[in-house]
DNA sequence: TAACATACATACTGGTTGGTATGTTGGCCA
DNA sequence: TGGCCAACATACCAACCAGTATGTATGTTA
């Protein structure tokens, strides 16, 4: 009499209830390593979180590790896709304007501010300890930086951002920034701290149009 | 037979070799927790890297988290005061040259660079979890930035930094900045990332300088 | 020199960790 | 309808964790 504990399922296959398990344990380690970090965050808390048992997630993944690499390919890699390549990737706006839009569009809400941002912590944590991490935050961080250097050339080739700028230099300096000030603003535990970081981002942004290409303010 | 494995102690007073025990403490913990975290950080490696015993380590603090503690306020509070605080306050220098002298001043060499920067790390990992880290590491912050902030205001009177830039608003970049590369020169594990981030900095501080007070450049 | 406090050293404990070994169940196919 | 396998569920384990209880050598004081 094991094994019974829910009502058996009735319609759905095997095998779209499996991949429904693989995807709540993600979204639970995802989650659980966003509060604590990956080698604070407990299997068992994991397990809790996503309602499923050690035998499930034994069965999708071979480690911890593993689970952890996939929740950056699948949970964390999307998401950063999602908020700063494609939206630059699109090409309706000025360039400038896109990049000042992304950053706007970073989350405040004190609950985002406490935790700070995903992908930066989990390089800080990992990527000295697992080069496995390493590499896949790497391809992440990789991306971002190239999506932000292609709108500056673009930018460029169009006449409203400064030649003087250095594309891949500025993308760098921008996600410094951005990550710089979401650390801070984590310490200090004050969405305050973020709002200023975004004003001085934004305002660093507006000083690499071009002259004459002025639009606002 | 049992606590005899040294020689005994020949001259020296037992208070000399208790500072010595606890300083030795310290620094095995800072390293470790610079190594693998704080969370991760297990006593045992602690005392073994030390050479103390776990009798000795409780008699000088209470907790693990005691510890933690006593290496923020001294350990890191003291390195962030020497190479931040103090060089700025001598006013000897041009207040843009001295922030550029600390922005270079940052160390490059490859393990520094692959272990990111000492109070970032701890505060990113344990300012949402531990009031306790958080209030102390913001202490460390606020020196850092006021101390920036400071030298700016100074320039400012003098002369020698625009006038509409606003001190408070570009410490803050500033420190931004520099743990923002800290953290990308981490997860890319390359000095060279950290290079190009100081390079970005200074060029960045060279633009604050108040027009026709330009030194060089 | 006897009593005492300091500064440890050692052995141990209960709880937690990631991981494993072994069941069990329900759908599916021959 | 009997066998097979994917997809779990449960029980268990050795290693490790922070912390504690207790012992003891040594300098200081009365």
């Amino acid at each position: 009499m094991l094994a019974t504990r829910k009502n058996p399922k009735r319609r759905a296959t095997r095998l779209r209830d499996s991949e429904r398990t693989r995807e709540r344990l993600l979204q639970a380690a995802s989650r659980e390593i966003y509060r604590s970090g990956f080698q604070s965050a407990s299997l068992d808390t994991i397990l809790a979180v996503a309602g499923v048992t050690k035998g499930a997630l034994y069965y999708h993944f071979d480690s911890k590790e593993a689970l952890g690499h996939a929740v950056v390919d699948e949970v964390i890699a999307p998401d950063v896709r999602g908020k700063w390549v494609r939206p630059l990737q699109s090409g309706k706006d000025d360039p400038i304007d896109a990049l000042i839009g992304a950053v706007q569009g970073i989350p405040v809400r004190p609950a985002d501010v406490r935790g700070g941002c995903q992908l930066n912590n989990l390089a800080q944590e990992m990527s000295p300890l697992d080069a496995g991490f390493r590499k896949r935050l790497a391809i992440i961080f990789d991306a971002w930086r190239e999506a932000v250097a292609f709108v500056l050339r673009e930018g460029q080739t169009h006449g409203s951002v400064r030649r003087d700028v250095e594309p891949a230099d500025a993308a760098g300096l921008l996600i410094a920034m951005v990550e710089g000030y979401a650390s801070l603003a984590k310490n200090a535990q004050d969405p305050k701290v973020m709002k200023a970081g975004i004003r001085n981002i934004v305002g660093w942004l507006r000083s690499l149009r071009a002259p004459g290409n002025r639009k606002r303010g």
